[in-house]
DNA sequence: GTCTATAAAAGGATAGAC
DNA sequence: GTCTATCCTTTTATAGAC
């Protein structure tokens, strides 16, 4: 009974922790991120974030790995559809309402990305990413004749820098062409769903 | 005679400084950069980093201004050229080249507009960076019947996003599409300034 | 201008009571 | 499991000799 209520209230505890320490890292960096921070977010001590986690890199870590495990599955099961116009469909969408909902991700992702670029590989293997089934799906659609015969990297690189590099510069244009309306960035990214897929359609679709 | 050596050296050291300061802030960020390495890669002491600058962030906002006193000037000059497609073209390679010398500037950039957004606003005020004469560009060339109406904002962040995001993303990109073939990316990297182009030509100029 | 030594503060981590 | 108190290291910054 004693037991059953101690692992309730610690895992509790432990969400708690990692949802505090999600919002801390995502905007800060691990480098900017502050321990304390994380704990009076939590509404604990300090000294329980080191009796859950042990330590800062290993609470990072396990916020890491859980932001893709939300993020990819999104991106796999898009590229399970037949049609290649609602497959990419699909990803446009994954990737800008994802981003919508977590706008500091992009950002979180590059920064560590430079940060660590082994450690970061070594992650992205433990949940299964691999970037190169996006462009074995473009090749594949290609010899099928779906799509016009291209780079498949490139097609890839240019779907994923429309729809992620407005993220990473998105304090820069809500600034200096927003004039700092919010909702009007949001207006603008909403639409970019359908003119993303517009420049797909155009550029990469065989045309009747 | 001694006051002018005193000068030479000193303008010799803060260059010298600055360098080294660029290196390791472009390299770490704000936050992860510590004044020990820059001064070991200056080849002085640490104290004199203060002596010269005061304090790490003063001398960071003068590697940050700098960085972009550098680059702007370029964008700023292809806006003159009259002949649209050859202007575009002219962006297109100055982001690509600048960013291919120094590639970790893109993620310098994107991780301090995060980290404090309002200052970075005022730093751009006061470099003279106004990403609205790109918009404005588009804009006229559009009035003037030279590219297609459409919306120039949603251009303008589709052309920089192209540019700008592989950069972002390299080490990525390196490890698990180059097989760490720096050469590689690179040759792909080169590549891309006509590639991005073509999709510019397709979707934004007006065919005959 | 340049160095050594050191202050002063911050931040990650742990010990130990409850 | 949770807290307070504290240790220890790192890091920015300064004082003062040369």
């Amino acid at each position: 009974m004693d037991d059953l209520k101690n692992k309730q209230s610690g895992n509790v505890s432990e969400q708690v922790i990692l949802n505090a320490a999600r919002d801390v890292f995502m905007e800060k960096g691990m480098d900017g991120a502050r321990m304390q921070e994380i704990a009076d977010k939590a509404g604990i001590n300090k000294a329980m974030l080191h009796y859950y986690f042990r330590s800062k890199e290993k609470l990072f870590d396990k916020v890491f790995v859980e932001a893709f495990k939300e993020f990819w599955p999104q991106v796999q099961d898009a590229l399970k559809i037949e049609s290649p116009h609602e497959a990419l469909e699909s990803i446009v969408q994954a990737y800008i309402e994802t981003f919508m909902e977590k706008p500091y991700l992009p950002n979180f992702i590059l920064g560590e990305l430079h940060r660590t670029p082994e450690k970061f590989g070594l992650l992205m293997n433990e949940v299964g990413i691999q970037p190169k089934v996006i462009v074995d799906f473009l090749q594949q659609q290609m010899e099928m004749g779906y799509l016009k015969k291209t780079n498949p990297m490139e097609m890839m690189i240019n779907i994923i820098s429309m729809c992620v590099f407005p993220f990473a510069a998105r304090p820069l244009m809500i600034q200096l062409l927003m004039k700092n309306d919010e909702e009007k960035w949001n207006h603008f990214m909403e639409g970019r769903k359908e003119s993303i897929m517009n420049i797909i359609k155009e550029c990469y679709f065989i045309k009747q």
